[in-house]
DNA sequence: CTGTTAGCGCGTTCAG
DNA sequence: CTGAACGCGCTAACAG
């Protein structure tokens, strides 16, 4: 910048107001400036910025695994999104371990990012860790997953309706005994799902039944396990509900091995669009990742800018304050009968282990 | 830090020393320290480090598309393995947008990034942005696909041998008219499967046909549009060579709608463990994708702690003297017709539109 | 063994 | 309309 300065003749001071107009100066200075600037080829120290300014622009994103496509896409949209706003994204990954968490969002706040959007892991073990967020003010959202008590904003899918609308979809086609393909119990999105699972057998005055409920933890061999333990047994279900695409993977799998095909047992799958083209019996429940993301840091940047309320959500005029900590969208349906370009029909269901 | 000092009753010096280690501090006075730092809760700020040091232990690390499973997989294990030696990760998206991917290397350069990894989008547009990389002697290596005189390190599967090998499968089963899938033309990783495709049928002298090979950016829509094209035609291929996993799910709704199944047109798809293990006729070739990234991540390590030679790849002694700039990783072969718990067997190939 | 000093590269008063 | 001086928080060189 000096140097700049130097070539310029003018000072540093200058160089800096021209780069930021930040307030005004001769166009012949400035031209001289601007000339300086593209000669050295210099470019401005965003540390040193930072240092001064006490913002670095650059958000955390904290996921439980980015190897899941639904955690992938999320994560694109954040950061485009963010991008697009001018902000970077630091992208880890917790892999469903609470220490490994601990230790993404110490290093965030090390980092000095300027908000954070995450994924939390299951249970409340890292509360200690979520209060220093909140003690270093730093504005957090939560996607996807919500923890009790952290007074946290939280975007997510209508996952209980979701669940209910997918276990309908099953109930409808005349199978009473639905077998579920879960994820951990802790994680408060498979919670609502088989709440609304146990809500549509309710209604149809079906009795539940906690043999048919596999918990796993989203990967492939869980989803293989699942199906040894719930198709070999003497009363296996007529249907299943898979609470993701890895599962569903191993699911069939295990299928394969003991001689059934979808045709015997039809599914739903979660966030399953893989399948739902290809395979007879099969539905998939889509959630709208992108969107997700995207209002998930739209929420994030009107904390940042506006200022952030121990309540949770963004503290404002009037005009935002009727807001709720939770914001849902909803998840549709795709219908393999209807096959289109990308196999899916228009026929709208709600909300989708993630 | 002046009001940890403070509570400790020492200089900033000496806290910065115990904090770092950097010289020796009694152990009386480190207590003391070390208590300040806890009551005071403070956590040292690594911009201003980073402004005197010089140095951000920040790397950048660009693909093309995070949704793609294999690059998902590739920069968890870079982000994994730089986490294990104190480097947290940048991860951008292309979008395979060369102007989108200059953007990613602007902000990262001006992020002052230590290191860069980086799967380029096809074609060499974007020289003068990796001109600038050298100019700022940032070290950089190249993932999975080859930009011509870049002069940097390049880490990827062996993808001629992977194509040759895929092909082969299809040739020993007496498949000879193979239609083939395939991502960008510029795309390195495309043009050396097809290398191996050609030299394989060869081999077999068979004769090559233009015909039977589409072209596709590696989405779903991409497949759907190979199907209806290749199989339509009056002299549809009898097995088919798909590169990724996206398109072979387009694919196969396009053979469903036509009343085809993998029975009819068997098919080998690069990265497509989906569906081996549910789709009869159906290999795959698995890329080593956290080989990848690992040794992605040392080879930049080793340039970032050593220093960087202009011919690409670090500098040394007589140690690594005989280096070569590319590090190829070998590819394995998973076969449905041996089911285990992930539905692969042990049988290896070499290494798949990524 | 520890304290003092200087400067990394910027943004921002305050004078002119 | 522009320059000089200060400090963000930290580390490295030097002094004791």
């Amino acid at each position: 910048m000096r140097e700049v300065a130097a070539l310029a003749g003018v000072s540093a001071a200058t160089v800096s107001h021209v780069i930021n107009g930040t307030r005004f100066v001769s166009d012949e200075v400035r031209g001289r400036v601007d000339d300086a600037i593209a000669r050295t080829g210099y470019v401005s120290n965003v540390l040193a910025r930072s240092l001064r300014v006490g913002t670095t622009r650059t958000i955390g994103h904290i996921v439980t695994d980015i190897e899941n496509p639904f955690f992938a896409e999320v994560a694109r949209a954040v950061q485009m999104d963010a991008l697009r706003h001018g902000y970077v994204t630091m992208i880890a990954n917790s892999d469903e371990d609470p220490a490994a968490e601990r230790l993404c969002v110490e290093t965030l706040i090390e980092r000095r990012i300027d908000g954070l959007v995450i994924a939390p892991c299951g249970g409340s073990v890292n509360k200690s860790c979520f209060a220093r967020l909140v003690e270093a003010r730093i504005p957090t959202v939560l996607v996807n997953r919500d923890i009790r008590g952290a007074g946290m904003p939280l975007v997510t899918v209508d996952y209980r309706r979701a669940g209910y609308d997918a276990t309908k979809i099953l109930l409808d086609k005349g199978y009473d005994r639905i077998g579920v393909v879960a994820g951990p119990h802790a994680v408060s999105s498979t919670a609502e799902r088989l709440s609304g699972y146990a809500h549509a057998l309710q209604e149809r005055e079906v009795a539940p039944d906690a043999n048919l409920i596999f918990h796993g933890i989203g990967k492939v061999e869980d989803g293989y396990n699942a199906g040894k333990r719930l198709l070999r047994s003497a009363s296996r279900p007529q249907a299943l509900l898979v609470f993701n695409s890895s599962m569903m993977t191993g699911l069939l799998a295990a299928m394969n091995e003991v001689g059934l095909t979808t045709n015997d047992v039809p599914a739903v799958v979660f966030q399953g669009r893989v399948f739902d083209a290809v395979l007879p019996e099969v539905w998939s429940v889509r959630q709208p990742t992108e969107e997700l993301g995207r209002v998930a840091f739209d929420l994030l940047l009107r904390m940042m800018r506006d200022g952030w309320s121990d309540d949770g959500g963004p503290v404002g005029g009037s005009r935002v304050s009727a807001m709720s900590r939770i914001t849902a969208v909803r998840a549709e349906l795709f219908d393999p009968k209807v096959p289109s370009p990308d196999g899916r029909s228009k026929e709208p269901v709600s909300g989708g282990v993630h």
